[in-house]
DNA sequence: TAAAATTTCTTCCAAAATCAATCAAAAGCT
DNA sequence: AGCTTTTGATTGATTTTGGAAGAAATTTTA
């Protein structure tokens, strides 16, 4: 059987029943299982499937927001210590700016100040916020679709008009030298003004965000206190440059 | 059975019944007790279900969304009616405004035309939009925490910087002299300001709402084009004022 | 109301299944 | 034949699974 054939194969099925077995797989293309493996390793690569553990699955675009959930599972329970600590940082009164992001969402259910305003431009962040009865603001914009954030120069205009005690943002590198960075510049250029219109601004991370070095850079190390879980290697260049908090418990 | 399998079947037993017990799904899925525990607890922590003892539940403010369902229930098919039908007059290219509430709600499954833009203040349309790959923008600001929507002078704001080919607004009560009018003042003045800053607008309205009198009054009648399901008592002195469509089918 | 009985929960472990990496044989090509 | 690509088998590592023991929660009984 031919490779191209297998894979015309393993699709239809995928598009039938949108989850396949491994053997069933052996079992239907006569072949081995490493030639099954190297196909869907192939068809992940071009994203035609998804591989799960003992077979594949379709990839759903829209039906159920895989992009959003699957990211929230990497590194749960440190994020989850990231955002326990941070919420505690909130005080009465505050009027505070939520960045979009699976770690500020975390947040959310820790804080438990009542008299505050949140200002937010993740969609996500003000479901839960209204279920908690905070005062919510959402940044007027564009909705990028696969995180279900509002980005973009109205999002940025609207954000302008506030100014908050403390800011919790979240980012994908931190890098001695480039700073803080992320993959998207609409959402850098967001991230760096709420970091400039707050009094404390807080850079939520893991240590796996350390040494990594993104697109874009939203704000030199300094302008941000970092919150993360773990000391990493080059602990003492970092705080040279900033402050940061390590959340052990 | 695959854990993906398992997922699936759990989020779509919680969906039809909203609950389970530990033991159908032990049944079902033909596994082991222990390994349904370890699913529920991965799939509420990534916020999909909600633990209980003895089960799952699905988690609230999803699909639940108590005031907002139980408003849907009512004349149900009607509302579904006169959505179609609205969404049938969005065309290609069009840049439309929808009004935050259940009928413009169901408007946005019955829409196929892609290339649009579509500016809501209904946190929950957006949800439904981003899932259907349509252009879609937030108007910032306040969130009414019952509703789920934006309302407030930065939402007027927002709002006043579009212009709309056309507009779709809700309204509680039309009156043939106090014209169409709403509970919350903050709602009124910005269907007010949508309706003006569109090419057509539409008032989506089911009969029960005829006759009615909310407290702020949003416009006289012949701003906007009614769509309704049934051709109510005082029709002709309606018509005379403004246009009307009856949706019979 | 308190104690007892039952059910459900968490934690842990060892067995089973699945995985990635490697390598030699087989097949295809020039 | 000489070369590259694909295949199937093997290995040890990783992940998933089911069961058992004791803790916690709930229901029943007294």
């Amino acid at each position: 059987m031919l490779t191209e054939e297998r894979h015309q194969i393993i699709l239809k099925i995928l598009r039938n029943k949108g989850i396949v077995k491994i053997n069933e797989l052996v079992k239907l293309t006569n072949t081995s299982e490493s030639t099954i493996r190297r196909d869907l390793t192939y068809l992940e690569r071009i994203h035609e499937v998804k591989r799960i553990h003992g077979g594949a699955a379709l990839i759903k675009g829209r039906l159920n927001e895989p992009s959003y959930k699957e990211k929230q599972v990497q590194n749960i329970d440190e994020k989850s210590k990231i955002a326990k600590y941070a919420s505690n940082l909130v005080e009465d009164g505050d009027c505070i700016y939520l960045d979009a992001g699976t770690t500020t969402f975390e947040m959310i259910k820790y804080i438990d100040k009542e008299n505050i305003v949140v200002v937010t431009n993740g969609l996500k962040h003000i479901d839960a916020l209204v279920e908690k009865d905070i005062n919510a603001y959402i940044l007027g914009g564009k909705v990028k679709g696969r995180t279900k954030a509002v980005i973009g120069t109205d999002a940025l205009k609207n954000l302008e008009k506030f100014r908050f005690d403390k800011s919790f943002i979240g980012t994908n590198g931190i890098h001695l030298e480039y700073g803080f960075t992320t993959p998207d510049s609409e959402e850098a250029i967001l991230k760096e003004n709420a970091i400039k219109l707050s009094r404390e601004a807080y850079v939520l991370a893991d240590e796996s965000k350390f040494g990594e070095v993104a697109f874009v850079k939203i704000s030199d190390l300094n302008r941000a206190v970092i919150i993360t879980n773990s000391k990493i290697e080059d602990y003492e260049s970092y705080l040279q440059r900033t402050r940061i908090k390590v959340v052990t418990e």
